[in-house]
DNA sequence: GTCAATTATCTCGCTGAGCGAGATATTATC
DNA sequence: GATAATATCTCGCTCAGCGAGATAATTGAC
């Protein structure tokens, strides 16, 4: 009967891991650890189905507009990504990710989410969809909208 | 029933979110990220009773020894934390996070913690305890060891 | 006991990520 | 059609964090 802190603190020790192996895959390609947020961020949105643009990616990395350039920029000039005017609003720019992106993101952390859903289903489905909804209630929890 | 990677995506976005508060917060007292980190990781350290020596603190966020007393530094002038050598291995420098830090990550995360551990009570003992042992196995699949 | 090897931290010099300020182009408002 | 609001980019600058190497303390081999 774990207490809830310990659970917090699991919590933060599992956003900690995740940053720190995200920091190890940008390191070992050359990468910085915002270049590696950004195209999981623009592989998320691609995967949702939502526009990915230079604003919002920004906005999610809580970069200024200038920064958010730096990145762009840096993952344009490895090929990852490419800029493309949106047509209905010609202020906006979409952010494309190459195919070579996506194969980088499986490489990268594809064990891990494979080693995280063989845990999940040692699980029984009315305690997955318990870990489901608190998780994202703690999203809700953190996120101020 | 939501499908294993949806929770996987889920998990992702809580260690986005958690990024993005500890950097506002780092932004609204003048501190940058990796400050806020490492005095997350030296209060986690102290309450757990671990010795917070500067090796395993750069251990932790990922950093050199040459930016790991950067981040140290940067926390000594702002009074948050002193070096104490080690009287048992001199070469060792010790942590110490002063109370002043205590109450910073308080008010900067208590509501936060606050909000979870409420969600948390939401859960039956059993729910809870899948939840817990579900982090548990996430930080020993993302933490190489 | 002493000399080398190892460990923990720090200093120095440098690169570049990301900020603020402001420019530019596009769209919405009146 | 002028004005305001929005989305992105450019420029110049600061400082976080890296690599290389110095310093100091400890451990191990002989």
């Amino acid at each position: 009967m774990p207490s809830e802190m310990s659970t917090v603190h699991l919590l933060r020790e599992v956003a900690v891991q995740f940053g720190l192996r995200s920091a190890e895959f940008a390191a070992a390609n050359g990468m910085h650890p915002t270049d590696v947020r950004a195209l999981i961020c623009l592989l998320d949105a691609e995967r949702a189905g939502e526009p990915a643009t230079a604003g919002r990616l920004g906005a999610r990395l809580g970069l200024n507009s200038a920064g958010t350039t730096g990145v762009v920029d840096r993952l344009v000039r490895l090929g990852y990504v490419r800029r493309e005017r949106d047509p209905h609003d010609r202020r906006r720019v979409r952010i494309v990710v190459d195919e070579r992106a996506v194969a980088l993101g499986e490489a990268a952390f594809g064990p891990l989410i494979g080693r995280i859903v063989d845990l999940l289903r040692t699980f029984t489905p009315a305690e997955r969809d318990a870990i489901h909804r608190f998780l994202l209630g703690t999203v809700a929890a953190a996120d101020p909208d």
